[in-house]
DNA sequence: ACTCGTCTTTGAATCGTTTCATTTGTTACG
DNA sequence: CGTAACAAATGAAACGATTCAAAGACGAGT
């Protein structure tokens, strides 16, 4: 009993051939009542676990979907992830999580670890370039869906939310409180943060006198927020933006918390702020937080259709499914067209 | 080259026997320069992958570590995950994250799957009783470690932080403060939860005249706290609680939300807070969040060590690993010493 | 030329399933 | 009684890696 039995223990015990040991478990409706109750027995009495690994390697294939994302701290993931996670539960299927971090090599070490595994599929928040590796993967039959990216629909199928459409509502509510000098905090090198600025910039475009500064975090984190906080709160109030709008809400809540810490600049008075993913700490902010929201679970539970109907057209056809994001307005920009004395 | 090749293939493309293919990948040490770089040219050639599933079968056990939290949503756990996973990778192995909801079911579940990928080692916060679960485990030679519980170490190893002494950290703070009739927050159902509060029960002990009442809260979510706040809210004033603990910190900034809605209540003059965890959201609240702090880091990574020494000892020797919680003072619990009239 | 030792390479056996062509058993019908 | 039809059970082959005893290659020493 100290070892794992097999099901050929399982076999001699019930004295019956392996074949329908395997039967019982897998076509029960093969097998007679009688010899069927007897193995149900011997493998209560044996303890007889299947072995996952040895099942595979027959099938070929693992009941395993890959997902990677870029920092599963962030509620936003986190989120997407149990989504996924529920949605491939149901399919008798698991969902193997993985954080690059934001780090293209840590993103390709899950790639291999997972291409090893023989995944049925991968879902992935991209860093690095993995154009390329999702090609042979595809020719070698596993479809992969890009998460919070829109794809090249010739080369796979992808779950995203239009992030410019989101950059543009939160600089276009700010600017509509009559704001004109803005500052954008995000990292532009990840792509969502770029379209979203991009967006926002469009939206600038339209007001005549309407300026917006870029400022990189170096990361999306609160910490990060922090630090560029801090450097806002350095300035002369007349050099200091008028509204900030951070590329996701992390980011904003270091930022509340550098100028809320010293008592002198007000929010959303002074400065409006605004975030983007409306993670659930939003609402419970000093100042509740206005952001955009996106349909994560949405975006989790389509992630594994997708995939499905991949498996399903052997991965010659793929969807890119594009959410739209909504504003959420709280406090952090609240007071109707409050607009600070210009400067400059 | 649609699919994918194997160790014979590429044998068979490099002209060797496939032993020696399996030396170049395993023991590269045991190949001639030559071989080896005909063999590794196959290999890139044929982009070969090995199969995890024929390794793991062949080597009887997998290079992956299960972990079952209670709930990856909530930031003590993902903290925990995410160190654990480092400390894993450092060893070369993967960590499967299993997401129980407090569900016993659903925790068997993640039981059963673990046990059919023969992992290394289970990692698990327990809901439901699965003492004898890990008897079986241990005995086929799966160690187990405890997360945040205490376990009793003729079965099997546990790294915890001391729940008792956390209540009595976060009462006895409250009961400094000159509060007395002091309420808590939680799912006593839970074993942590139960112990805090009976940490907290014995501050209040120790003052005369003080008083703890416990609020079931059915959950240990945001909205859960949300619930709770709006029933306290509801009363009174006189009915209210001098000061609340709630067993996490997502239930104190769902109470937060609530008391602070309607700005009648104010945090910490009329009701002084705490929470648990200290959670990175904690001090971004409407009103900074006191709480006592746990090392969700060290927790992770003597989980994994502690999983480690199972797997040299045979897992015959246990050990129990307690941290020490620390209690973080912020705003919602300052204002030295402050006391509503005493009402009742 | 022969033996010994070292370094490389070989290929069959093995892990625990699933699959499937075959065999065995049972019932029904002419 | 023979046999067709069907149900149930069998067990060898296959999946793709690792392992290891054995064989092969080669040079040095005698």
């Amino acid at each position: 009993m100290s070892q794992t039995a097999s099901i050929k223990d399982v076999a001699t015990h019930a004295q019956v051939a392996v074949g329908t040991v395997s039967n019982v478990l897998n076509y029960p409706d093969r097998v007679s009542q009688r010899t069927k109750e007897r193995v149900l027995k011997s493998i209560a009495e044996l303890g007889f676990v299947r072995n996952d690994a040895a099942r595979q390697l027959r099938a070929g294939q693992s009941r395993t979907i890959g997902l990677i994302v870029l920092d599963v701290g962030n509620p936003f993931f986190s989120s997407v992830a149990r989504a996924a996670e529920d949605a491939a539960t149901a399919l008798g299927s698991v969902v193997l999580v993985g954080d690059s971090g934001q780090d293209a090599s840590r993103e390709a070490h899950y790639m291999d670890l997972f291409q090893e595994q023989r995944v049925q599929g991968l879902l992935i928040s991209p860093v690095g370039n993995v154009g390329e590796r999702i090609d042979t993967l595809r020719e070698r039959g596993v479809p992969t869906v890009l998460v919070d990216e829109l794809a090249d629909t010739d080369r796979c199928s992808s779950v995203s939310v239009d992030d410019q459409e989101g950059g543009y509502l939160a600089a276009k509510h700010l600017l509509d409180l009559g704001r004109r000098r803005l500052a954008f905090v995000g990292t532009p090198s990840i792509r969502q943060v770029a379209t979203r600025l991009k967006g926002a910039q469009r939206a600038v475009a339209e007001v005549p006198g309407a300026g917006i500064e870029v400022l990189d975090s170096a990361g999306q984190t609160v910490l990060s927020g922090r630090n560029v906080g801090n450097k806002l709160v350095e300035r002369t109030p007349e050099e200091r933006p008028e509204a900030v709008f951070c590329s996701n809400d992390l980011l904003a809540l270091g930022v509340m918390q550098s100028l809320t810490m010293l008592r002198t600049v007000k929010i959303p008075e002074d400065i409006a702020l605004i975030g983007y993913d409306d993670i659930d700490f939003a609402i419970s902010a000093v100042v509740p937080l206005s952001s955009i929201r996106q349909p994560t679970e949405a975006l989790g539970r389509t992630a594994i259709e997708l995939l499905v109907e991949e498996q399903d057209n052997g991965g010659t056809k793929h969807r890119a499914v594009v959410f739209t994001p909504e504003l959420v307005v709280r406090q952090s920009t609240a007071g109707a067209a409050s607009q600070p004395a210009p400067a400059g």
